[in-house]
DNA sequence: TGATCCATGTAAGGAGTTACATGATTAA
DNA sequence: TTAATCATGTAACTCCTTACATGGATCA
């Protein structure tokens, strides 16, 4: 399991509360593993049970008061414990390729507008990264100005935005090849 | 779910035993999903409850004897119904990209090694799908040999086969970029 | 007045993984 | 004789999703 090992990762960048956590789970962290509040609520009580992080109770004026959780030297040591094993790569699992195939035994024009809604979403989600990496990776900082120690986190960081990137880019081209091949398919399937 | 489509597809393909199913889905279907044989089991037993596949018990000599799964004209709409409902893209899940950020906060250089293998399983992938591709999609047959009717089915697995090619190519790259910031970050951490 | 944000959770169920279990045949 | 292939399953557990639940503050 690396929900744990993620949010160990998201706290040690920065402290937060749960529902911070689950909104850094929708956005940045987002694009290479996705959690719900939910998850992260049952999680987190683990994590705090077993010593990985410590829990603040901050009080707060106009909103809820909140618990801000922050990474234990135990929950340290157990995320480079985790580093230091070997692990495999992920299963692939896209529903849309099932449909592509499945497709073959009903109408395959009749799945044109569906993979082209799928290609205008991850459009869309690639644009949100670019954006992001245009606002937090300006080109000219961080790799290598002349002389200038290079932030590890900060260039990890980059390094994982630019494989979300990529994929989107992989599946926007991806799915305009199979929008060729549907219509070339034909309307008489 | 889509397990049960992803079995009422390739059963459409060609009918088979659940063992035989385990074997297709670490193969050709392994590129778009994955499933061991304890859940397909399982799930057959599910399908076969609702009726949406009939099973045939088949003697065999030499072997044990097995259960030929087919799609039943039940499953068959229960599989049109669903390709004509939209699905949301999967969400992305990289253990990988969270032990990269990860190693922001341990030895960056110490994760070079399990980078480098990620990126040589993702290299034996692509190695093998292309070797599929070459086998079953050779160049000047399929995709529009002149006059010729097209295969759908056949175009789209090849199709689906092209995005599993895309998507180890992607990797590959990135890990490359990966292994190139790891590097640049240098030994010392 | 209604929607969205902040903030936390419970409960139920479905999906997926890991371990265990059996047993014949065939190739190294 | 050891391992792999064929063939089917159960049991326990973990993980993930969906629905439900609360309640104040802020903005349109």
């Amino acid at each position: 399991m690396a929900l744990e090992h993620a949010i160990l990762v998201s706290l040690l960048e920065k402290p937060g509360s749960g529902y911070e956590l689950a909104r850094r789970f929708e956005r940045s962290i987002g694009y290479f593993w996705t959690a719900t509040h939910q998850q992260i609520y049952r999680v987190l009580k683990r994590m705090a049970a077993d010593g990985w992080v410590d829990v603040l109770d901050v009080a707060q004026q106009g909103r809820p008061d909140k618990k801000e959780y922050s990474v234990s030297p135990a929950g340290r040591s157990a995320l480079a414990g985790w580093l230091h094993e070997p692990i495999e790569p992920e299963s692939v699992r896209h529903e849309i390729a099932v449909k592509i195939r499945g497709a073959a035994f009903d109408e395959p024009a009749g799945l044109i507008a569906e993979v082209e809604r799928h290609r205008r979403m991850h459009e869309d989600q690639l644009a949100h990264y670019l954006a992001g990496q245009a606002r937090d990776f300006p080109p000219g900082t961080g790799e290598g100005p002349p002389g200038a120690a290079p932030d590890p986190g900060r260039e990890l960081q980059h390094a994982v935005l630019r494989g979300g990137i990529a994929y989107e880019r992989m599946m926007t081209a991806w799915l305009d090849d199979v929008l060729d091949t549907l219509r070339r398919l034909g309307p008489g399937g």
